[in-house]
RNA sequence: UGGGCGAUCGUCUAAUGGUAGGACAGUGCCCUUUGGAGGCACUUGUCUAGGUUCGAAUCCUAGUCGCCCAGCCA
């Protein structure tokens, strides 16, 4: 998992673990025996009915990380109680996406595993006269159930007695009834402050084909009859979730304590928030589903997939959301965060090549016509034992557009006439003249250049103000380049008019793709998913779409460009 | 206007009644064969009002502000 070519340990200050609540409560819980002699077990519980996307990144970290800190074990659960949202692709990707950040569970499970269970111990809650078959429609139901400040009504059907409770209840299992007919409800309080307390339901009928039990059941658990018996049964000692379900933790105890199961327990934690980034699975869906993004995978999505294809990596996601924290407060991490976490992990791994985005063609007229040489090349200059690669050379090469001004701004260090700059590994050289197209664009600079600067440096000590990649021309290859930029144009991208939605945000530029691009020849040999620092420009990965005559490379991240900063102050 | 949860630099997060610290962002300088990386320095914070205490970010009271809850979703 970390670089074989990283012969460093990691530094102890980076073992030092931030602390945290949910460590705390752990550390107490192991030294009251709160749990007799038990490890401590965790679970992650995603529906699968989307792609994991960063915000559960969080979740996976604390779930497995905690447990694995403590010699505890961690079962990944699919929590498949709603079959018409749940799909097998979700599954597959959720666990190939929880393997990919760096994590491998105990066990496998699903909560679909424990309908029989869980159908067995509504039979019992039946018996004790603590569950009831409702007949109320969901209107009435919701009518029933009162507002927030008003205490809800007893439905008609509340007293039934057992034996007529056990019969209905057996009778919409066998699917004697339609969907939405009837209900099992727990009778708790119908007028407690608490709604979810008011008889919340149990079971629903639903004749739908679940992915995996398929038409074996037509009725169906809540989540709030399901999720505590499965981390009961699983005998889950900490089961984490977000802050939603503080409201949900009386009900979780209500069931685990009147059925007298293994007391697992709910701890809340707040969701992980970032600037500019839509963590909703409903509303990704819908960006995939209208294809406002090409799929779940699409890099200016937030998903795992996502970011792995835009060539993030999980030791960086891991990392920042360590650096991140856990809370209970609602706050939102600036993206800024994230970025310089992947750039810092980048910086040390990624291998270096020189790709010119937006080509200039640079003539070096006293360069021998005709003439190819090789410069050795540092893969990366982090790291040595990464080694070194022979690039060509000729007089004929690429430059920036960006890096030749024939009228140069203040603090501007890069070419312009009669300016003399250093050809990175290369040459120094020294521009001459200009050629411009008939609309008066510059389409060829005129150099030449010092011999004796061969490798970069010039023998007489004379230094130079800026140094710029280069690619040369005959030797070139093309590529195209996908650069993403925010998908939102607001921090909050929930952050719109009355009546509108997140779409109303969508940047309409967070895509640009490039065809003019020119890289050097070595990159012909990059395998999807391969990370490179083009210098200068920022960090890159191959695409999965790429093929050998069409190379497809995706900006991960662009490098930190000071000069944009200098250029905004000096142009205000 | 019921119930629950929360409030510390611009942002995220530590300090568990005893020196308000770190990271990101920002600013300046140094260094640099990536205007990258690196180094140094700097700036900015305990929601308000009372109270308890030798001492309060921390405990208490009141207020203010924010988030969550009225699915047969999770």
């Amino acid at each position: 998992m970390t670089n074989p070519n990283t012969e460093s340990p990691e530094t102890p200050s980076q073992d030092a673990r931030t602390p945290n609540f949910l460590r705390d409560i752990i550390v107490e819980d192991l030294r009251t025996k709160k749990f007799g002699d038990a490890v401590v077990q965790t679970r992650f519980p995603p529906e699968p009915n989307g792609y994991l996307h960063i915000g559960h990144a969080k979740a996976i970290c604390l779930d497995f990380g905690l447990a694995d800190e403590f010699g505890g074990t961690t079962n990944l659960r699919f929590d498949d109680t709603n079959p018409e949202k749940e799909e097998q692709e979700y599954v597959d990707s959720i666990q190939a996406d929880v393997r990919w950040l760096g994590f491998d569970w105990e066990r496998l499970c699903y909560a679909s595993d424990y309908f029989p269970q869980l159908y067995a111990w509504a039979i019992k809650l039946i018996e004790a006269g603590k569950a009831y078959v409702d007949d109320l429609t969901a209107d009435e139901i919701r009518q029933h159930r009162g507002t927030l400040t008003e205490p809800g009504k007893n439905s008609p059907f509340r007293d039934r007695s057992v034996e007529e409770n056990l019969d209905l209840f057996k009778r919409m299992k066998q699917g004697e009834f339609p969907d939405g007919t009837r209900v099992l409800r727990a009778k708790i309080d119908m007028a407690s402050p608490n709604v979810n307390l008011r008889d919340p339901v149990m079971y629903r009928i639903l004749h739908a084909t679940h992915h995996r039990t398929g038409d074996e059941w037509c009725i169906y658990p809540m989540y709030d009859y399901a999720h505590g018996q499965s981390d009961s049964i699983e005998r889950v000692t900490h089961s984490m979730c977000t802050l939603e379900f503080t409201d949900h933790q009386p009900l979780y105890r209500w069931f685990i304590e009147n059925l007298g199961i293994f007391p697992s327990q709910q701890i809340e934690f707040d969701r992980l928030n970032i600037t500019y980034t839509l963590l909703s699975k409903r509303k990704l869906l819908q960006l995939v589903q209208e294809h406002h993004v090409h799929g779940w995978d699409d890099p200016r999505m937030p998903t795992l997939s996502a970011f792995r294809r835009r060539g993030f990596t999980p030791e960086a996601i891991r990392t920042f959301v360590s650096a991140t924290g856990v809370s209970r407060t609602n706050g939102s991490t600036d993206i800024e965060m994230l970025e310089y976490f992947q750039r810092d992990d980048l910086n040390r791994r990624a291998s270096r090549a020189m790709a010119v985005l937006n080509p200039l063609r640079l003539v070096i007229d006293n360069y021998p016509a005709g003439q190819t040489e090789f410069v050795e090349v540092a893969n990366n200059p982090e790291d040595p034992s990464a080694g070194t690669r022979q690039v060509p050379f000729s007089g004929e090469i690429y430059i920036e557009h960006d890096d030749f001004r024939e009228v140069p701004p203040p603090k501007y260090y890069r070419l312009s006439p009669g300016k003399e700059v250093r050809l990175r590994n290369a040459y120094f050289i020294t521009a001459q003249s200009v050629v411009k197209d008939a609309a008066g664009n510059i389409v060829e600079v005129h150099c030449t250049y010092d011999p004796a600067s061969r490798g970069g440096n010039s023998p007489d000590g004379r230094k130079v103000k800026s140094t710029m990649h280069w690619v040369s021309a005959v030797h070139a290859i093309s590529a195209e380049i996908r650069i993403y930029d925010k998908l939102f144009t607001k921090p909050d991208p929930n952050d719109h008019p009355e009546g509108g939605s997140v779409l109303d945000n969508l940047n309409p530029n967070s895509l640009e793709i490039l065809t003019t691009a020119k890289l050097e020849p070595s990159l012909a040999n990059a395998k999807p998913e391969n990370r490179f620092q083009f210098e200068r420009v920022g960090y890159f990965c191959l695409d999965p779409d790429s093929t050998p005559n069409n190379l497809v490379f995706n900006r991960t991240l662009p490098i930190k460009d000071s000069w944009a900063k200098i250029e905004k102050k000096v142009g205000a």
